[in-house]
DNA sequence: CAGCGGATCAACCGAAAGGTTGACTGCGGC
DNA sequence: GCCGCAGTCAACCTTTCGGTTGATCCGCTG
């Protein structure tokens, strides 16, 4: 008989606990091993594999505290031979944690916020090979394969992580090595590609979007 | 037999189901509801309470997507009577999220990633009318009796937040029905306090020390 | 090669923000 | 009752920022 076996990667013990009690209330799903972050996530699906027991899909959460973050997690399981699927279990579903996810090679995207039927059919998906996306991440995937222009070139978003520490414009400049007035072109076309006004809409729309981290991001 | 019972408020199945599981697994603790958000709480309370079946504690997160958020719902929790101790189960550490939640009433800060046992020894100790309170939290506190004056406002910590989230200071004026000029008042003063000179550097020093979320962080 | 987009810079202007001074109110403590 | 502090507002000035126009240079691509 073919269970469906897990392989929890979340940095909370209580949202483990939830995901351990949810799934093993299913039929065919049982938790192959727990991870509370990404190295340990690896070092789980290591030892499982020695064994000949590579679980057949991996619940990652995307923020983790201290350790390896999920995608780059993602992307070092997506390199391994086997490589199980990996479905995104997150509390969040800004554009770039989507599109991060999505390119680090994750078989799904789902929220922590869904009802546990759509989290059963999820997991059964991504084990079978398919894929799952919540309803945002499919709608995101949709228009950026329609419209791919609107993004932010390199330079702009190196200036903008400087824009977040707090930097006037001739701060960054000399922080760069450019004009003042080089700056504030970037930072006009940054608006424009964001649809703020001011600096610090910038700010607050680029962390949204995870297109930088919060200003003083710890790890 | 005295089981301490507990009324689960979360927006999430999944922590619900995880906190059901780690908390039903501890002697002398039960669960006694649960609810979705601050609204659903309230009308939880209400039936318990013609029932005669009073939570002994409630466990609260503090964001909650839709509906009633928990420093509202603590707030109103507190004026009910009887009114059980309310304790805050959040993800975040940030002094404004701190001192709103003890300013609301609560008995109790404790973070998600909490090892079970400190989250079994909270939920028993704001059962008993004692508090508990996460070591940033606690220390938080101290700092404000011991040196008062160098800290922030309510006030200066409200402006802050609509400064973080991008609006000019004629926006945070209208949205607080005050004047412009007194909103540069504060952030002449914010700014005074924290040691900068301009917004963006004012947000990044706030993120950094925890006075604020991150722009964008939402629950 | 012509065209395009990214990156660079200048000059200019109006709008917004930063900074200062001063003043008034209301509240809590000594 | 007086003092200090938080909060409110006005007037004024300087600096910075936002937005526009126009330009040069480079590398890639059809």
């Amino acid at each position: 008989m073919s269970e469906v076996r897990v392989l929890l990667v979340d940095d909370h013990p209580v949202v483990r606990a939830g995901l351990r009690a949810m799934l093993t209330g299913f039929e065919g799903i049982a938790i192959a091993a727990e991870a509370s972050d990404g190295r340990a996530a690896l070092h789980e699906l290591a030892r499982l594999t020695a064994l000949g027991e590579v679980p057949d899909v991996v619940l990652m959460d995307l923020q983790m505290g201290d350790g390896m973050d999920g995608v780059t997690a993602t992307a070092e399981i997506r390199k391994l031979q086997p490589a199980p699927p990996v479905l995104i279990l997150t509390t969040y579903d800004t554009d770039a944690d989507i599109l991060a996810a999505v390119e680090a090679g994750a078989s799904g995207y789902m929220l922590k916020d869904a009802p546990p039927e759509q989290l059963r059919q999820a997991v059964l998906q991504a084990a079978a090979g398919g894929t799952a996306l919540a309803p945002r991440a499919a709608a995101l995937l949709m228009d950026r394969i329609s419209n791919p222009g609107t993004s932010l070139t390199p330079r702009e978003v190196q200036l903008l992580e400087l824009l977040a520490t707090g930097l006037s414009n001739r701060a960054i400049a000399r922080q760069v090595f450019i004009s003042e007035a080089t700056v504030k072109t970037h930072l006009v076309h940054i608006y424009g590609k964001l649809g703020v006004d001011n600096r610090t809409a910038a700010i607050a729309a680029a962390t949204q979007r995870r297109i930088i981290r919060p200003p003083g991001a710890r790890g």
